[in-house]
RNA sequence: GUGGGGGUAGCAAAGCCUGGUCAAAUGCGCAGGACUUAAGAUCCUGUCUCUUAGUGGGUUCGAGGGUUCGAAUCCCUUCCCCCACACCA
């Protein structure tokens, strides 16, 4: 048994000693630099984050033994809130919290250092590079680093990156609708609530009813506002107080809750009078058309949600229908309110959208289908309504009425477009926005929180178009892998509009002209690789004297280099090492992710790339992967299958696991990680090494053409592999570089009798360790030490495939071989002979006829029809006329059986006639070899091309 | 709902673009055998089903249609799963 753990430590300790994997700039020599984006580090590394950066590290690798430079730096992130919050609730010693620190084996008597945000980022990053050093990542580590102002040199970067794109007008200011505590007078991430994680602003439209005979607006919020021409009436609460306030120069009717609500949303409200419900039943309003409805009694209005009145949609909206049918059958009710009921029995429901299998009437269809007999069951109505509200938004058409809508056509249109056309026209005849939350949310601090309109919030203008089009520009000449998520890109690039860049509260860089910002995690860390280029020289100098000037020399060659020297009080080779490192590895080679930042992160690497740099700086390829999931489930805390990374070295040992997860799959599936595989990897990577020792100095110094089928099967496979790995398909490559070239040494050995060519051999050992050294390097060098070689096996040369060395024919020799060994088994097993006296192939011929001349020789007539035409549909012919000789060929097959002689091949028989030896040696007994035309035997008709038959005696 | 990616034997995963050599690679798992004092490892055999002195038949590649002499593969319909739909890592 080899101690992995041992290995492992050991060729760690001798890559770090020798500086294997740092890199820097050598002008003029090819390089190769790839990235895996900063893991956020508030917890352990786990097998996710393997996968995914596996794909960065068997391609970094893989390069260097092409000769590249290559650079595989990492950073780590700490921007943004999850830390903040983290730390906060340690403090306040919440459930579960503490928990999570003790899962993560964090004692009770540390804790208290983990209130505090820092402390966390010196606890995880060492923790991150401790782990991924212990899975023989071949990282530069003297690049890393980690974010926010808590490092003022790559703080002084992410200044510079926004005052260029603010140069640039890519920053611009703007309005912004958020979860605000109003005791806290911040806005309330997720992760700092105490209640309502998940909820957000939602955007109503504010619809003005003009109360007739008076210039009061009676006020009502919707979420549908393209059902606005359905309009029947309003609701309002009898019972309830509703307040007149002054708010912007009108006078609004709404009820007092929303008083609140509308002041923190950019308006000044002043209540001056207070108004009952019932005062306003019966009433007419006067719509912005000029249409004029009734005020009728709805009890289900209730004062904190919206305005606490409600216009009344009763053909697309089960409450409203309800409501109205409840009032139509309620005469006394009406009146008690000194209603005239003929005339509410008069009032229909008006159609407004087609929605596909509920017609023109969905609420009233609804109500049917729930079974909602009254407006009081609340419970129906909430799930008739969602019900209709999704198919509604996403399925239903505008109808006629809307043909001409503030002089638009709409007749027809999806309500998803329709719906922004209608609010667009509404807004600007007077009609306003109003947020509101989709559920509660308390935040951490217990105060209830309101949603609020920022006014002074920063955003990236991914909007722009010309952004846009230099985005789709950079993207076009992109190398993606795999290029099936190329239409994703597309669509996101289009899609991306301005992106809230700033925060109020969480780790980060603050805005440098506007500091009472902090800049957002996602928006901070869109270039930060050319900062890999430079990082480890950087932190010699100065932070406090770091200014735009630096990055502006190193990075867009600006700027006098012997002022700046003096300014940073630092040498000029310093400053012109730091430039000469970025010109020499930007642009960045390769960035790999999980398939999930396709929609932010790498679209924002994009857009921030093209924005800066000019174009012969930007990346050059983007990698993306599925999401693990651990033997077949995915993975979650809650399922209590996540694997970290500190438990693989003792649990599978790093190397069976390096190479288990990267054969969990490829592309953009999610691969699946399997740990009964892992574990019989281990046992496979430590009989794959016992057999490189004992094979690799045995053998014979003749050369076969067994060896040289070896060698074909070498180079093929090579071939195969090299480019599986060009295209990062690394299980492909794993498969073939290991597995499928153990088969064919398999093979081989047994042909040979354990006698196999030195020289292929060792050739075969070298070139396999080599290949394996990106999956499993600890191993691989132990294996190229253990035989003898010299220098680090992950700096040698990857094999070449030479396409003269693979030869198609032996391969089909070999194959024949096989089979003849497989059925002559499958008889023996089936007459339960063990101890065969003789075995006779009757060899049969391999076409070399074209088509043609064969169906002429079927005209003739043949021994068994179905057999050429087996064969015939084999042929290349077929594939270029098939469908002409289909037409004819059933005719001609039923005709007579007349004996047809035929040649046998040569090839097959001289191949049959080297294996003789084999096959004797094989099953002990004598086999004799005939041509199947002339041996007169019975079965000998059984005999197929590449397939003899065989009589066993 | 929209955009993207998928659904293949017990599990995982190739094949699909470019239809025929596909009952479908490979690996795991499982079963039997060899070796061993034994366990592990290793090696061999089998692993849809029925047959059989083997190369044969049947039914399979989410479901249902279609195109074709021929479909896992092309087209249409439909169901299911994953990712994203944002202000956040």
């Amino acid at each position: 048994m080899l101690n992995t753990q041992k290995i492992e430590k050991k060729w760690q300790e001798r890559w770090e000693e020798a500086k294997v994997f740092e890199a820097d700039a050598m002008p003029g020599k090819k390089k190769f630099f790839c990235t895996f984006p900063c893991p956020y580090i508030n917890a352990y590394p786990h097998i996710g984050h393997l996968y995914t950066i596996m794909r960065v590290e068997a391609f970094a690798r893989y390069k260097r033994l092409h000769g590249y430079n290559v650079i595989f730096p990492q950073a780590w992130h700490a921007t943004g809130s999850p830390i903040i919050a983290a730390a906060k609730r340690v403090q306040e010693r919440e459930e579960k919290q503490i928990q999570m620190m003790k899962d993560m084996g964090i004692s009770k008597e540390e804790l208290p250092a983990f209130e505090h945000a820092e402390h966390w980022i010196d606890f995880f990053a060492p923790a991150f590079e401790k782990d991924f050093r212990e899975i023989g990542l071949s990282i530069d580590w003297r690049r890393t680093f980690y974010t926010t102002s808590l490092n003022p040199h790559y703080d002084a970067f992410i200044r510079w990156q926004f005052r260029k794109l603010k140069e640039k007008k890519s920053v611009v200011k703007g309005k912004f609708p958020v979860v605000w505590c109003p005791k806290c007078k911040n806005a309330v991430s997720d992760h700092s609530r105490s209640k309502g994680e998940g909820e957000t602003t939602q955007e109503f439209v504010l619809v003005k009813h003009k109360l007739v005979g008076s210039n009061d607006l009676i006020i009502t919020a919707t979420l549908r506002i393209e059902t606005i021409l359905g309009t029947t009436n309003l609701w309002i609460h009898p019972d309830v107080e509703y307040v007149r306030a002054v708010v912007n120069n009108e006078i609004w009717i709404i009820s007092k809750e929303a008083v609140d609500k509308l002041s923190g949303q950019t308006r000044s409200v002043k209540i001056f009078g207070i108004i009952l419900g019932k005062e306003l039943i019966g009433k007419i309003v006067e719509e912005f058309n000029g249409k004029k409805i009734p005020i009728l009694p709805g009890m289900f209005c209730t004062p904190d949600k919206g305005t606490g009145i409600v216009h009344s949609v009763p053909s697309d909206s089960p409450d409203d229908w309800i409501a109205l049918q409840d009032l139509q059958r309620n005469h006394l009710l009406c009146e008690k309110y000194g209603l005239d009921y003929r005339t509410i029995e008069e009032l229909r429901a008006i159609p407004i959208l087609d929605t596909p299998g509920y017609g023109d009437m969905p609420a009233m269809h609804l109500c049917e289908e729930f079974g909602i007999q009254h407006q009081t069951d609340e419970k129906k109505l909430l799930e008739a309504r969602k019900a209709l509200y999704k198919k509604s938004f996403y399925e239903s058409i505008v109808n006629g009425l809307y043909k001409n809508f503030f002089g638009k056509n709409l007749e027809g249109m999806k309500v998803t477009e329709a719906k922004e056309i209608i609010k667009k026209e509404l807004l600007q005849h007077g009609f306003e926005l109003f947020y509101e939350l989709t559920g509660p949310v308390v935040c951490r601090c217990l105060t209830v929180c309101i949603p609020k309109i920022v006014s002074d919030q920063w955003f990236l203008a991914y909007s722009d178009e010309q952004w846009k089009q230099d985005a789709h520009h950079c993207l076009n000449q992109m190398k993606l892998y795999p290029d099936t998520v190329r239409q994703q890109f597309e669509y996101v690039l289009d899609w991306l509009h301005n992106w809230a860049c700033t925060r109020k509260e969480g780790l980060g860089t603050a805005l440098p002209w506007d500091k009472q910002w902090i800049i957002e995690s996602l928006s901070d860390s869109t270039i930060y690789m050319a900062y890999y280029t430079i990082s480890h020289l950087l932190s010699s100098l100065d932070a406090k004297k770091l200014d735009d000037a630096l990055f502006d020399y190193i990075f867009l060659g600006k700027g006098n280099l012997q002022q700046l020297a003096k300014k940073y009080e630092c040498s000029e080779t310093l400053l012109k090492q730091m430039k000469v490192e970025f010109d020499y590895w930007y642009p960045l080679d390769f960035r790999n992710s999980g398939k999930d930042l396709v929609q932010n992160h790498l679209a924002f690497f994009i857009f921030n790339h093209v924005a800066i740099f000019p174009k012969e700086k930007w990346p050059i390829s983007i990698g993306v992967n599925g999401w693990i999931t651990v033997d077949g489930e995915k993975m979650s805390k809650s399922l209590g299958n996540m694997i970290p990374l500190r438990e693989i070295s003792t649990k599978f040992s790093v190397d069976a696991a390096r190479f288990t997860i990267v054969s969990g799959g490829e592309g953009m599936d999610d691969p699946n990680w399997d740990s009964a595989f892992a574990a019989a990897m281990k046992q496979k990577l430590e009989t794959y090494h016992e057999f490189c020792l004992e094979y690799y100095n045995k053998g014979r110094n003749t050369h076969t053409s067994l060896d040289a089928w070896v060698e074909s099967r070498f180079h093929a496979i090579v071939k195969q592999t090299t480019a599986a790995m060009e295209e990062t398909a690394f299980r492909t490559a794993t498969q073939l570089l290991f597995f499928e070239l153990q088969q064919a040494i398999k093979w081989y050995l047994k042909r040979c009798h354990n006698e196999p060519n030195k020289k292929c051999i060792q050739q075969i050992i070298e070139a396999q360790t080599i290949m394996l050294s990106p999956f499993s390097p600890h191993i691989a060098e132990e294996i190229w030490h253990a035989i003898g070689k010299k220098g680090f096996v992950c700096q040698q040369q990857w094999p070449r495939p030479e396409k003269n060395k693979i030869q198609r024919d032996l391969e089909v020799g070999e194959e024949i071989i096989k089979t003849v060994l497989s059925d002559i088994n499958s008889v023996l097993k089936l007459i339960k002979k063990e101890k065969p006296e003789k075995i006779t192939l009757f060899v049969s011929v391999l076409w070399k006829y074209s088509l043609f001349a064969l169906i002429h020789d079927i005209m003739q007539g043949t021994k068994n029809p179905n057999i050429i035409l087996q064969y015939i549909l084999q042929q290349k012919e077929m594939k270029q006329h098939g469908k002409e000789i289909m037409k004819f060929l059933p005719k001609l097959l039923g005709s007579g059986k007349i004996p047809v002689t035929v040649e046998t091949d040569d090839a097959e028989m001289s191949v049959l006639h080297h294996a003789k030896k084999f096959l004797e040696e094989e099953f002990r007994c004598h086999v004799e070899i005939l041509k199947a035309a002339n041996a007169g035997h019975p079965k000998a008709a059984h005999a197929l091309p590449g397939r003899p038959a065989i009589v066993v005696e």
